[in-house]
DNA sequence: CTTTCCAAGCTTGTATGCAAGATTTGTCGC
DNA sequence: GCGACAAATCTTGCATACAAGCTTGGAAAG
């Protein structure tokens, strides 16, 4: 199993490691989050992974299948569609509420994008995804609102796992360019030409989806036992046997 | 203290019961929902109340105090400002994105106006709290938006909780005026207008606010003995025995 | 050999118990 | 009378125990 970095701060909470976990893709949607599993390997009692769970299932992270465990969730088409909705809507909306573009705001963000081009020649896609959805939050910081933010980073985490569900291969430099002519119209002081811009590159993004593709339940185990990837083709006419993916692990 | 109406039925949960206590206004802000105390309302034990509560705080509706108990929030001037902007941000954003209003939705809209013009001339302020902040998730909720919904109405509430703090008189025949001209706007086909409308709207009910007064801790016991509601000139002199102010701090 | 059914094991759901901290109240000293 | 201190009480924090249900593996019947 994909270790959920137990070795984090005790006092940052279970949440926010796994948390922490998705947004770096780590792990995958689906997975199974089994409550004395995870308790052990955060040394508490289940109680406390417990509470942890109520407040991920609430930020629409986890999802609880009764008497069988939590599972990170795994967004249906229909929920993905909500998701990046709901982001335009929110970015959008946020870009088009701001007037100005502060000196410390124009270097946070050409930080970013300096990371950005470092995680692309690096090839560190593990990173990149990680960037790809702190671009956005880093807007949203921006405005000083720490209520769109926190909603912000939850939309971010369910948009992770939408893209390693539907994502067949996502274009980083295609990304990062519709970060940067983002970041240059702010700089012009056309938040309303960034705003469009936002939504023309998430627009892009759910273009880019295949949403058509049912998630793969093998997946997991397709992968452990070095088989080809599920192709739209290939998935019609599997034969769906073997049981439903179980925590591989320990 | 006012009663949760735990006659409510169980399965709708803990969360929903308290939620549409403060929708109707009738759980005021810093209220202390002590964990024994909603258990046994609800003839649970205290881990469900526990779990209610996680859930609660996450969607910024509770905040728990260490080793002193649950307290309903009682947002700060900034946190209010926060909220109206989030709002801002979304509804606005909600609206530009809309394209088109269904014969049903136009009905939709109609009937709460209807609801809301029969509650002003009955007088049911506590009916009109809830009518008001019913009429900006109705329109959410013709967007289709699950998510957008659920953030919007978490929003509401604090909304209210904010109002119930820091309004000293809302004109409840203002406010469903520009509930009257959005609709209008919608019907006209025209979204950007309606959004501008909403800014508008929202704008009109911050600045109805007075944000510099701070919360009063003793409200509950002052409305108990009937004495008169603190006013700012009050405030100020009024002699602070009794307890220290609850957390308000940090 | 295949199918069906049952039991054992694992997982969550819920309650309860105990410990630690905060508040309050009663008392003592001045 | 008034302020400080200490014990009693109440509250949450956390762990553990037990109940209930799903999953699965194996045995038995066809």
């Amino acid at each position: 199993m994909q270790d959920l970095s137990p070795q984090q701060n005790d006092q940052t909470g279970i949440d926010e490691a796994i948390v922490s976990g998705i947004l770096s893709a780590r792990i995958r949607p689906g997975t199974r989050l089994g409550e004395s599993e995870v308790a052990s390997l955060f040394s508490v009692s289940r109680t406390r992974v417990r509470e942890a769970m109520m407040r991920l299932e609430q930020r629409g992270i986890v999802k609880v299948s009764p008497r069988r465990g939590w599972f990170v969730v795994e967004p249906s088409a229909e929920e993905a569609m909500m998701v990046y909705a709901a982001r335009r809507v929110i970015e959008a909306g946020l870009l088009r509420s701001m007037e100005e573009l502060t000196t410390s705001g124009r270097e946070t963000l050409h930080a970013h994008l300096a990371e950005e081009r470092l995680a692309i020649a690096a090839g560190d896609r593990q990173r990149l995804t990680c960037l790809m959805g702190d671009f956005h939050i880093r807007i949203a910081e921006l405005s000083g609102n720490t209520i769109l933010v926190e909603i912000l980073r939850d939309l971010t985490a369910r948009t992770i796992l939408i893209s390693l569900l539907y994502q067949s291969d996502f274009h980083a430099m295609q990304s990062h360019l519709g970060h940067c002519r983002i970041v240059a119209a702010m700089e012009e002081g056309d938040f309303l030409k960034a705003a469009a811009l936002s939504v023309d590159h998430l627009d892009e993004v759910e273009t880019g989806l295949d949403l058509t593709r049912r998630p793969d339940p093998l997946a997991d185990l397709r992968h452990s036992l070095s088989l080809p990837p599920q192709t739209a083709a290939a998935s019609s006419n599997a034969p769906r046997k073997a049981k439903p993916e179980i925590n591989r692990g320990e």
